[in-house]
DNA sequence: TTGTAAGCGTTATCAG
DNA sequence: CTGATAACGCTTACAA
């Protein structure tokens, strides 16, 4: 293993001055850097992760919570981990897993032991247990989604009240008066906060808007799309011809298929807009617009705000909602007739 | 932040006894510990990951490298992400992602900086550039997956191969003559290792028991089963009346599907058996007979064999195969007329 | 611009 | 069975 000594001394310089070279908390002249850096290279040396811990109250790592339920949408889920080791490592930054059920025994003891510089929580519920840690602990804790109780708390999210409003507005624009939502599974809104949001800023700007508003739950399994199918028909059959969907793939594939069996082309008699979808829109049979879910976002600002708040002294706590994009692909026109 | 040090002033003790005393490496009085560990308790005393690699030379931490590529199925990759993360913190260690593109700078990383006390390797390809860093550093790691060449490397994994000749052996004891296997998506034959192995299986035992084998690969996209369909149904009109199943749970959908509009009752006019699947078979419409894949065996096997190697002095390398498990569900019959 | 040296909180070796 | 104490390898004042 090569140490910061044996760098030092093949440099001909102080262990201190590599230190300084390497991190450049200190300036250091050109030369000299160089020729620390062409050591460090060619010896391999990599700072003892231990060490660094305990002299400089640093780990470069963070810790990511995820309860991991059994009605997790794995996919969707694993977009978030990734974007989120993506952009922590980005920054310097590795991320240790914390799955256990009870997420709250490992917040404490990773916070208790130094082992993270900071704490990222994932799949955040309604009523989680997590925000009361994040409260109780030093550690600086950035949730991605939002808890019924935020006082005190850094959140990030999307702005699915905002996703809710941009999607009527769209379909009021093109003069629908009626509009059909293909929401998530039952227990999705229960369970999570971000649906309900949704929902609740499609509901009010339906209101405001004069739009008449039907809101369907879809099945629990991938498996029957049977369900949605007569949901679709039937919205069809009174006459609904905008859809606004907020769901995973297999919704969205089995209301495209209804409305094809019935002649219906989408962007020309009917309408259809995805809201967050998590999953790629652009490989259904369809074109459809979308407002994209974007954990890259999400996930980013997560670790930046941890970043600052390890950099900076006072950054105060409040929620992120970030703004929602709408990306057109012709799936909305004006009612027909 | 509580230290040991104030742990050994509120027992009465000195430091070095309140460290044998919670790690159990020396014996002490009973009175003490539990003054020790009373003391520890009401602090909340945890001791200080970085003091504890410095001193110890043990992180408590493992490394999990999962490359993500596109064609990942999730629910089956965060299964092994899950049952590994459970089974390592039961043995007391925590898991580090390394979902770096180039995987193998961050192995190369965290074992040049004692990050980690060994590296899972998840999700292995056969040509695997894991495998030569895993021979390159004095990190121990395991491979949950084969690559081609195993030389000097501790492997984990179902044995796929036997898998498949349990898979034949069942249909043709019940009589059948000509099966069809709905494998993998094409690009998994490549990318993947198992896949093959479990097809070198069934068709080296299908030749043996004189069984005459169709091997058909299945749609890249979950939304497709149209080629699955059309698959079976190509199969059926040939008369095939045996399947063995090593895809994805839409895969198995459309083939029952399929069976039920032809009027086809499994386990009595059809045979299937599901091989090495991912996700709860018991979820399908029909029981099926199955032989699991298990995550959670591999993965304690994994983590297992990593403690061993840190514990012990010389653990040789070698390939652990998982025998496979046969469930049966009665979806096994011997062909009519 | 560079060097010196005092910790950081454990573990583990030596004494007792 | 228990106590001192020397590492562990690095960061960061404090000096020069």
């Amino acid at each position: 293993m090569t140490t910061i000594h044996e760098v030092a001394q093949a440099a001909g310089v102080s262990i201190s001055t590599v230190s300084y070279a390497l991190s450049g908390k200190r300036p250091v002249s050109d030369k000299t850097r160089t020729r620390i850096e062409d050591a460090a290279r060619v010896l391999g040396y990599e700072p003892d992760a231990g060490a660094r811990m305990l002299a400089g109250r640093r780990t470069h790592i963070f810790a990511l919570t995820e309860p991991l339920r059994a009605d997790t949408h794995a996919p969707t889920h694993m977009a978030f981990v990734l974007a989120t080791a993506v952009a922590a490592r980005r920054r310097g930054y590795d991320i240790l897993l914390l799955t256990d059920e009870q997420a709250s025994e490992g917040m404490n003891r990773v916070a208790a032991s130094n082992l993270v510089d900071a704490i990222l929580v994932l799949d955040v519920a309604p009523d989680d247990e997590r925000a009361a840690i994040a409260r109780s602990v030093r550690t600086p804790t950035i949730f991605i989604g939002i808890p019924d109780d935020q006082e005190g708390l850094t959140c990030v999210d999307l702005d699915f009240g905002a996703a809710g409003h941009l999607a009527v507005d769209r379909l009021a624009d093109a003069g629908h008066t009626r509009v059909t939502l293909l929401g998530q599974t039952e227990v999705a809104y229960r369970r999570s906060n971000f649906p309900r949001r949704l929902l609740h800023g499609v509901q009010d700007r339906a209101l405001e808007r004069g739009v008449a508003l039907d809101w369907i739950t879809t099945g629990a399994s991938a498996t029957d799309a049977a369900s949605v199918r007569s949901a679709a028909e039937a919205a069809i059959e009174r006459g609904i011809r905008a859809f606004i969907v907020h769901a995973v793939d297999d919704v969205h594939v089995a209301l495209l298929t209804v409305l094809e069996e019935r002649g219906l082309r989408v962007g020309d008699d009917v309408s259809v807009i995805s809201a967050a979808a998590s999953f790629d829109t652009a490989t259904l049979s369809v074109p459809i617009d979308t407002i994209p879910l974007v954990p890259q976002q999400s996930c980013e600002l997560a670790v930046d705000l941890a970043v600052r708040r390890l950099e900076e002294a006072n950054v105060q706590a409040r929620v992120h909602l970030i703004p929602p994009e709408y990306r057109s692909a012709g799936s909305v026109a004006a009612p027909q007739g």
